[in-house]
DNA sequence: TTGTATGCGTTATCAT
DNA sequence: ATGATAACGCATACAA
């Protein structure tokens, strides 16, 4: 068979030799460009000849040639969290309907590592990166990160966000404070007045905000708040039930605990009937996400619905035709999801 | 500040020429020569200029110096399906672990994309693909397919398949057998005696083997499956709903319906339920596969562990050093997970 | 140890 | 319309 010895690649050069044309004519006959144009038979020969040797374009020649790469970056905190994958999964569909493909990096545990993933993307050249926060414990951009954006940004990338700030770098954020609204508003209506809170880490902006959101919408809904019906913990499943257990140790009395994300939700609804909790007669639970997942537990959960879809569409969207200066930001509407961990409540 | 006009980058020469040395030298000191050192001073010059002009190699034009990137490509079909998001989470952690990177690509509900995606990566140069099978309707190899993985291999190219057996392919399989011998031996003794098989499509060598070695393993234990007792849908959530409601409306006499893997089961306990089916009591159920939303089910459910990590590892293990011509195929081992969804059953 | 020069595969700018 | 040829940014064989 027309097997090359291994390590070897044909290249342009040989396709042009193989079909008797010059380097240039079957660079344009095959990738096209926008200026020229081949004749129509030496393009057939071209063609013919590529195919004949099993040609493939080096898409890192390509880059260095034409100074720009088709790579978009997407960093995540764990794709084992539905929220990210969601996210990732969308991304991967829209950066194909850009004709563009992901480079994608997790970073794990470990945020102090974010500023080093940037920069190994830096050195790829990808077009832009899409930096998913959510999950770290703080996620304030710390000196590394932000001077690993800049270097970034100085050479022409673009950046954005979703769900976290930074400065000078677009975001896409969801709809925190209306979900918070729709949420109390259900919540009052159904009889519940005594919440509480299970917010993410005391140092991340989304679980700060979005507990304070929430804060807000139970007030305007005459529901206060007991200070120590807000306990902050990891924006994790863990997170959720050893919140949970905290409260339960605490022997608060509520009627409905509302976690700032979903998979908080699950882990605290876990750790609740583990302690003989009627759920959710005794105690009604909502999270914030709509995870697919969530279909499969029972009750299944009251929660809002973030459309990860728009997001990474926008997000990309954003970052491949945004102004790239910060001025971008794009706010996604979410939609409360009734279901039956919040039953009506007999007064 | 120190910004460059966008677009432009400091490049090795600049870096060279702001420390006063060579090309060669700056290239040494930066990235580290395996034959020649760099002396001290010089390096430390080099190295406070680069810092200085925020200077990042360019990846693009390394791969093309040295022939070779530092890319890996991942090929899944779903990033939404917890399966493959564990698989790709734990790629990207061994990836990150001998210092490559992730060029992730998903082909959603096509299959028949399957060969442009392997000639992409082809075209990007990766160093290895991995492809991950699993719920395509059909994991045949098309014609396609095989000639695109045997232009990438023949370019010294390395490509190994998890769950998906490719002629000429090094692969990673699930030890399908084994998790069905235990888990026929788990149902046996908890007095389970008429199995309801959830299969996956007719076309798909995992769903036609998996659920062959159940008829196998369940008659071994002298349980005989019978032929309208053994459903074909997709692998996939709505997959096992459709079987079973199929078999309800068959009006199938069972006791256990025994899925191809979670999502599936998930699907068809939902229906179950819905149809006024009491789970487990009335009908038990079991999974494949040990998705981590598990845990938030209701009744939990019994299923085989695989160990979606070491898959992972050593998949990628196996693509980089492996034999890269067929012969290196990896079983891994899985475990029973008994849960609430088998409960004992009285006689 | 350091510098010079060449090549990697492709695109783009010139001529022709 | 086609063909030389110069970049692109870097690594390395060779020379000093």
């Amino acid at each position: 068979m027309g097997r090359r010895t291994p390590g070897s690649a044909p290249t342009l050069s040989d396709v042009a030799q193989h079909a008797g044309v010059s380097l240039a004519t079957a660079s344009r006959a095959i990738n096209g460009s926008q200026t020229r144009v081949v004749g129509e038979e030496l393009r057939e020969r071209v063609l013919a000849s590529a195919r004949a040797l099993g040609y493939a374009p080096d898409a890192n020649a390509q880059a260095m040639a034409r100074g720009t790469t088709r790579a978009v970056g997407v960093i995540v905190h764990d794709l084992t969290d539905p929220y990210f994958a969601a996210v990732a999964d969308a991304m991967s569909r829209a950066a194909t309907e850009r004709d563009l493909f992901l480079t994608l990096a997790t970073t794990g545990n470990h945020v102090e590592h974010l500023a080093e993933v940037v920069a190994q993307l830096d050195t790829l050249r990808v077009r832009a990166i899409v930096l998913v926060g959510g999950r770290w414990k703080a996620n304030q951009p710390t000196a590394d990160l932000l001077s690993a954006v800049d270097r970034y940004v100085s050479r022409g990338g673009r950046v954005v966000t979703i769900g976290m700030e930074v400065p000078g770098v677009d975001s896409v954020n969801v709809d925190s404070e209306d979900g918070a609204r729709q949420l109390a508003r259900h919540l009052h209506r159904l009889g519940y007045r005594s919440p509480l809170i299970l917010s993410g880490p005391e140092l991340h902006s989304t679980a700060v905000t979005r507990s304070a959101a929430f804060v807000r919408a139970l007030a305007d809904e005459g529901i206060a708040v007991h200070p120590d019906h807000l306990i902050s913990s990891d924006f994790t499943r863990t997170g959720g039930a050893i919140a949970m257990r905290m409260a339960l140790e605490a022997g608060v009395d509520v009627d409905v605990a509302i976690a700032m994300n979903d998979v908080m939700a699950l882990g605290a609804m876990a750790e609740a009937r583990a302690n003989g909790v009627a759920v959710p007669q005794e105690l009604a639970f909502t999270g914030f996400g709509d995870i697919p997942s969530l279909q499969d537990v029972i009750p299944s959960l009251t929660t809002v619905h973030i459309p990860s879809s728009s997001l990474a569409t926008l997000a990309l969207n954003l970052a491949l035709d945004g102004p790239g200066d910060g001025t971008g930001d794009v706010t996604v509407p979410v939609m409360l999801v009734a279901r039956d961990s919040t039953p009506e409540r007999a007064g």
